[in-house]
DNA sequence: AAGCTTGAGTTTGAGGCTATCACGAACGCT
DNA sequence: AGCGTTCGTGATAGCCTCAAACTCAAGCTT
C-alpha cells in the first residue's frame, strides 16, 4: 500500500488484476464458501477465459493461500487498531467479534476446518504471533490477584510462542484463555449452532468476556 | 442395529452396501477432508463403476448428510456413555476430547466450517439437544455458590433449548460455558493452531475444565 | 416351476472443474 | 522501429457429479 502506483506499468496492471481476482474470489467465498470457489467462474465473471487466471495465480491453492494471508493480515490489523494505547482487552474482544460477523467465511478461512494436506506458509505464523503479542500487551497491563495455576507452571517452561514478550505466566494464561474462549463462542455462533436455541450469542460472548476479566 | 439381519434379503444387501460406502467415505474424509470426498473414487475402490453409487445415495450431499448424522449420533452416544450415573462432568469432557482426537475430520464435520447453503436436517438438532440435556444433567447435579450473573437473567427468559429440563439458570450458563470453552480449545488444537507454540493442548484443556468447575 | 417385477450395475454422455500447452497479439522498453 | 516480454486465447487431458437408457439376475407371485 506504500506508493499506490509503484513500479512499471506492467507491474501496476498485474497488481490491479490480481487484486480484482481476489475481490471476486471473496464475493464467491462469501456466498458459496471456500470449497465453492471456482477459478473458471471468476475468469468468466471478469470477461476473461479460464486459463488466463493462471498467469496471476499458479492454481487454486495459491489463490486460497493468498486469501488466507489477506484474512490474517486483516484480522491482525483490526486487533492492533482496537488495542491502541489506553484501550483495554474488551475493545479487542468486540473488534474481534465485529470482524468475524462482518464476513463469517473470512473468519473460517483462518480458524475453520483445516485441509489435511495443507500447510500454512511461514509469514502466516508470523502474523499469528503478532496477534498474540497484542493480546499479551493487553493482559500484561491488567493486574490480577488470582493464585498461580497448574497451567502457569507449564507455561513458564513453554513460552517460546511469546518469546521476546516480558509478560508473566498469568498473563500468558489469560491471553490464551481469551483466545480460546472467544473463538469457542464465535465459531459456534457463526456455525449457526445457537440458532433455534433462542439464545443471544452476544450475551454469551459478553458473559465469557466478563468472566475472563473478573 | 436392532435385529442384525432384519428385512428382506434385498434390504439386508442394500444396508450392507450403504454401510460399506460410508466406511470408505470415512477413510477418504480422514485423509483428504470432506471437500475431497469423491463418489467416483469410492465406487472404483469398491470395484464398481461410478454411477452405481447413486442407487444408494441420491448424490454427494445426501452422503455427506448421512455422515454428519452418524457423526452426531456417535458423539451423543459417547457423551451419554461417559455420563453414566456417578460420573461427573470431567469424565464427559475427557470423553469429548478423546472422541475429537480419534478422528478430527469427524469432529469438523459436526463443528467445522459450515457450507453457506446447507441446512442440517431436523433429527440432527434433536441429537444436539440430547447432548445438551446430558450436559445439563451433569451441571444440575453440581452445586455452586457463585452469584447470579447477567447471563443468568437472559437465560431465565430464553430457555427453550433446555425446555423440559428442570436445571436452574446457573446450570444452564455453566453447561453453555462448558460447551463453548471445550470447543474453543479443541477446534484450535485440531486446527493445528498450537503447533509450533510449544504448548501442550491437554494442559490448556485441563486448565479450562478446572476453571469451569472451580 | 414359470413368468413377471423389481432393482442392481453397466455404458454413454452432458456439463463442470483444474491445469497444461502452443499460439497469436498487444505492449513497452531500448 | 524493432524486439523481447507478457497477456489472453483455444485446444486438450483428466478429473468430477449426475441423468438416462439398457442389460441382467434375483426374488416374489401365481
Amino acid at each position: 500500500m506504500a506508493e499506490p502506483g509503484a513500479g512499471t506499468p506492467r507491474e501496476r496492471y498485474r497488481a490491479q488484476v490480481r487484486a480484482e481476482i481476489k475481490e471476486r474470489a471473496w464475493e464467491q467465498i462469501a456466498t458459496a464458501g471456500a470449497s465453492g470457489l471456482s477459478l473458471n467462474a471468476i475468469a468468466k465473471h471478469m470477461g476473461m477465459s479460464g486459463p488466463a487466471l493462471y498467469r496471476y495465480f499458479a492454481g487454486r491453492d495459491e489463490l486460497i493461500t493468498a486469501l488466507i494471508r489477506d484474512a490474517y493480515r486483516s484480522l491482525a490489523d483490526t486487533v492492533r487498531a482496537a488495542a491502541e494505547p489506553g484501550a483495554d482487552v474488551t475493545a479487542v474482544a468486540h473488534a474481534l467479534r465485529a470482524w468475524a460477523l462482518a464476513d463469517p467465511q473470512r473468519y473460517f478461512l483462518v480458524y475453520g476446518t483445516p485441509v489435511p494436506g495443507y500447510h500454512a506458509p511461514d509469514d502466516v505464523t508470523t502474523i499469528a504471533s503478532e496477534i498474540m503479542a497484542t493480546l499479551l500487551d493487553g493482559f500484561a497491563a491488567l493486574p490480577t490477584d488470582a493464585p498461580a495455576t497448574r497451567l502457569d507452571a507449564h507455561l513458564e517452561e513453554h513460552r517460546q510462542w511469546a518469546d521476546p514478550h516480558p509478560a508473566p505466566p498469568a498473563a500468558l494464561r489469560r491471553a490464551l484463555a481469551f483466545w480460546t474462549r472467544m473463538h469457542g463462542v464465535l465459531s459456534l455462533e457463526l456455525g449457526g449452532h445457537f440458532t433455534g436455541m433462542g439464545i443471544d450469542p452476544a450475551e454469551l460472548f459478553a458473559s465469557e468476556l466478563d468472566d475472563l476479566l473478573a
